[in-house]
DNA sequence: ATACCTTGGCGTCATCTGTA
DNA sequence: TACAGATGACGCCAAGGTAT
C-alpha cells in the first residue's frame, strides 16, 4: 500500500476543508493528493520513505502507519453522499428529508478555529464578533458604546447607543466626532407605535425625519412628495429598500399597517440575513488561511522530521559498521 | 474587438443550531 | 419550543484573463 505524505498547499487546498472531526496525527495525509515524499511499506514495521529529491529511505517503525488526518478532504464527504443517495434511491422518502439524512451539518468556522486554536496556539481564535467600526468608535468619549450606525441618503451616519442616545455625523467626520447628540424622549417603555425624529444637520438645513422602531431605523427618503422610508443597514450605506410610503402619522394605524408590518419585517429579515452572510463568508476566508498556515506549519514539521529521521539513520548506520 | 471562461463577491432561500 | 443567528446552496453579476 503506497500513501503519500503531501503538500496540499495550493491545488489541494479546497481539499484541506476539515469536517470538525481531529485526532492526533500531526502530518496530513491524503491519497489523492500529489506527492513529494512517497512512503511505501515493504514489509511490517519497514517503510520506504522516498523523499522529493528521489532520495530513499528505509524506516524501521518510526512512522507510524497512517492516521486519518486532522484535515478532512471534502472529498470523503461528497463520497459518502453519493453513496447514502445511491442506497437512498428509490425510497419515498422526499428530497428534503433526503439531504437532512445526509448532510450532516459541519460546526461553525468559528466553532472549528477555536477547537484548534486549543489544540495548537499558533492557531488564532476567532473572535465573538464585535463590528471593528463598533469597536472604534466606542473609543470615542462622547458616545455611550453605540449598537447601531446607520448612514442616511445625505450621507450622515446615525449612532444609537444602549442608552438610547442618537448621535448624527456628517460625511467625512472621523468616526462620530463632532456628531449632533439627541436623546430618544419616549424610549424607556416601548411603544406599538414608532418614534420620529426630526433634525436639521446645520442652521438652514432643511430638516430631516428618521423613524424609530423595533431598533431599527427608517430614514426618510430625500425626493417624492410622499414621504418615503428607507432601511438602512447599520454599517452600511446602502439602501436596502422602500419600506413605507405612508406617512409616518399612518404608520401608527395598526389596521392599515398589516401589509407593510409584513413587508417591513420581511425587509428587516432580509437586511440581517444579508449581514450574517457577508459576516459568515469573511469567516469562512478566515478559516481557510487558518487552514493553510496550519498546512503549511504542518509540512514544515513534516519536512524537519524526516530530515532529522534522515540524519539518525545515517548516524546509526555509521555506528552499525 | 469579441466571445468565452474563471474567479470572487453578493443576495436570497432553506435549513441547521444554539439559547432563552 | 420559539426564535435569532449561522451557513450551505444556488443564481446573478462584474472584472480580469485568454483564445480567436
Amino acid at each position: 500500500m503506497d500513501t503519500s505524505v503531501s503538500s496540499q498547499l495550493d491545488s489541494s487546498l479546497n481539499d484541506s476543508m476539515t469536517d470538525g472531526e481531529e485526532n492526533d496525527s500531526e502530518v496530513s495525509l491524503s491519497p489523492a493528493a500529489p506527492s513529494q515524499v512517497l512512503m511505501a511499506e515493504e514489509s511490517p514495521g519497514v517503510t520506504v520513505v522516498q523523499l522529493s529529491d528521489g532520495q530513499t529511505v528505509q524506516v524501521h517503525g518510526v512512522i507510524q502507519a497512517p492516521q486519518t488526518s486532522v484535515i478532512q478532504s471534502p472529498q470523503v464527504q461528497t463520497v459518502e453522499i453519493a453513496t447514502a443517495e445511491e442506497n437512498e434511491e428509490g425510497e419515498s422518502v422526499t428530497d428534503t428529508q433526503k439531504r437532512r439524512e445526509i448532510l450532516s451539518r459541519r460546526p461553525s468556522y468559528r466553532k472549528i478555529l477555536n477547537e484548534l486554536s486549543s489544540d495548537s496556539p499558533a492557531v488564532p481564535k476567532i473572535e465573538e464578533e464585535k463590528a471593528d467600526e463598533e469597536v472604534s468608535i466606542s473609543s470615542n468619549a462622547s458616545v455611550s458604546v453605540p449598537t447601531s450606525i446607520y448612514q442616511t441618503s445625505s450621507g450622515q451616519y446615525i449612532a444609537i447607543s444602549q442608552g438610547r442616545a442618537i448621535q448624527l455625523t456628517n460625511p467625512g467626520a472621523e468616526a462620530l466626532q463632532g456628531g449632533q447628540t439627541l436623546t430618544v424622549a419616549n424610549s424607556a417603555t416601548p411603544q406599538p407605535g414608532a418614534t420620529i425624529l426630526q433634525c436639521a444637520a446645520q442652521p438652514g438645513d432643511s430638516t430631516q425625519q428618521f423613524y424609530l422602531q423595533g431598533g431599527q431605523v427608517f430614514v426618510q427618503a430625500a425626493t417624492g412628495d410622499i414621504p418615503a422610508y428607507q432601511l438602512r443597514s447599520p454599517n452600511s450605506g446602502l439602501a436596502q429598500s422602500i419600506v413605507m410610503a405612508a406617512s409616518p402619522g399612518s404608520m401608527q394605524n395598526p389596521p392599515t399597517h398589516h401589509a407593510e408590518e409584513v413587508t417591513r419585517k420581511r425587509e428587516v429579515r432580509l437586511m440581517k440575513n444579508r449581514e450574517a452572510a457577508r459576516e459568515c463568508r469573511r469567516k469562512k476566508k478566515e478559516y481557510v488561511k487558518c487552514l493553510e498556515n496550519r498546512v503549511a506549519v504542518l509540512e514544515n514539521q513534516n519536512k524537519t522530521l524526516i530530515e532529522e529521521l534522515k540524519a539518525l539513520k545515517d548516524i546509526y548506520c555509521h555506528k552499525a559498521e
